[in-house]
DNA sequence: TCCTTATTAGGACTTATTACTATTATTCTA
DNA sequence: TAGAATAATAGTAATAAGTCCTAATAAGGA
């Protein structure tokens, strides 16, 4: 079952490298039909876990929905609880927690997720008007 | 809008309480059926939602769907990726984590969502017996 | 160029969850 | 303790996110 490059494929890759941010399959697949009309729902969906298992895009899994980036390293993330926005967490992965948790449970851990919630800046400044505001 | 005490509300706290598991919404509903078949959907995913903003139940979101536990407290947990076996990490929660956060990058921290992904006992077991067998 | 088969479009389907509406029942107050 | 106000309910429809299916298409090796 040897992959073939198609040009669906490659405009499902572009559309993820095209967006800085952590867009979800939807955002890509309406990105896609932009470029194309015809494409199908099936084949972006298809494409991102072909591209995810190839390693040139990254899964993030987060507590609400999926969402695409193309770092291919792990690393955490924080999610405004606002406005949903997603960003990449300037610390690395530690892996050592993944060691500490097969000594204490007897799993097999492959990997963690970790998602932070809060408020972006951007919020934090919305809500303090509106606080001001009486709201 | 004070919130009253309904029978079903009742047995919906119960049922969280009465499972040792990380029940998904589903099961909460299917076990509250067995107790009262005229609960609607509707009634226990609202429940869910109620306790856990006055802080009974515990919402946990998984990188998967969500499930429900009575501890109140912070903790991360342990996911089997092939029998979706969910666990608690027996590893404090990590405060300092969101502290740091906060610093590097601006944003205000709420808390975090830990989760380690990995293979229970069990079914490290089943996969080593499968491999003997050349599958 | 031709053949094999991976991939596609398009739609049906599934699963988890929320929204709507008329009805019921809890709790406050007299 | 009865009556009124309204929170909560059952039941169903609707939505969202994603998977599955099938006949048609097209990539890429011989």
């Amino acid at each position: 079952m040897k992959q073939r490059s198609t040009r669906q494929r490659r405009l499902v890759l572009d559309a993820v490298r095209a967006r800085c941010d952590h867009p979800s399959a939807d955002q890509i697949y309406t990105d896609v039909r932009a470029v194309d009309d015809k494409i199908s729902r099936g084949t972006v969906y298809r494409n991102l876990n072909v591209l995810e298992q190839t390693g040139e895009i990254l899964h993030v899994k987060l507590p609400v929905t999926d969402r695409y980036e193309v770092r291919a390293d792990r690393h955490d993330h924080l999610i405004c609880s606002r406005c949903h926005t997603v960003c990449d967490v300037p610390i690395p992965y530690d892996g050592a927690l993944d060691e500490r948790v097969i000594e204490e449970t007897g799993y097999l851990v492959f990997r963690h997720r970790l998602v932070f919630e809060g408020l972006c800046p951007d919020c934090r400044k919305k809500i303090d008007k509106a606080d001001l505001h009486g709201e």
